[in-house]
DNA sequence: CAGTATCCGGCCGGATACTG
DNA sequence: CAGTATCCGGCCGGATACTG
């Protein structure tokens, strides 16, 4: 169930008798992208690991569309998965801190895979909706 | 706005005062995630990806607890963003036949990158949330 | 076969207000 | 500061039934 060593692609691999998949993922990757990519957890955790260490303010000003519930939320489900860690000062005010843990920086070069296929595809993605609604259109 | 050339992590980046990040991304993968990480889009993908051109019943096959509504949103979704390809032979019965494109099929080093990340971490995120948990339940 | 049409429930995320 | 408490709307996806 790790079977993932080369890409592997193009039509029929070889598969003997493969079991009729799984109930839910017919893909392996199924589980990651549920932990990964959810609306707010892919800003939190690319802030996270530009910027360093930074406090809950700093995370609300550099994500500026987010709600501090919402913020909180991503915040304790990464760290739960143990993306991230999230540290306590207590003091007067509180102070607290997050920051990448090593578990969530190796997804670092998956995220910067990401930006690169990003700047090179995200054009021509824009382009095939733009022929898909003219032709839709007429 | 390209600016991925290389992981640059690691606290404070070069940033010269840096605009107070836009609205929505305040990561470049923003975009991408919507595009390519939804609840279904990855599975299709990946299944058309692996197994090649296929008829829509193969799909809903694959895909075992996909419904017909949602597979077909789905793959007009991804037609439309040109990471698929839809065919039409006007037969009787219809003959539908959907294809990954050459944009669709570079996601596939993308995707093995993923799949090589969750064959190694996702026990690790397993365990992180059963620590997290015990420590929560005392 | 390859869908479309309806209806419907759940959940996520947003808005707003308040607190140790 | 770093959140929590409530309320609420929208949308996505599931169930079910039907069609060129």
């Amino acid at each position: 169930m790790h079977m993932a060593e080369g890409t592997r692609m193009a039509g029929k691999p070889t598969w003997t008798a493969r079991t009729p998949t799984n109930p839910e993922d017919a893909c392996p990757i199924g589980p990651v992208v549920d932990i990964v990519f959810s609306r707010w957890t892919t800003p939190i955790l690319w802030t996270l690991n530009e910027y360093g260490r930074q406090r809950f303010v700093e995370l609300e000003r550099r994500i500026t569309t987010i709600t501090p519930k919402v913020l909180t939320q991503r915040l304790r489900q990464l760290e739960r998965d143990g993306l991230i860690v999230r540290t306590y000062h207590p003091e007067v005010p509180p102070r607290v801190e997050y920051e990448i843990s090593d578990l969530g920086r190796g997804l670092a070069p998956l995220f910067a895979h990401l930006a690169d296929w990003a700047s090179t595809n995200l054009d021509r993605v824009e382009q095939a909706r733009h022929d898909y609604d003219a032709k839709a259109a007429r």
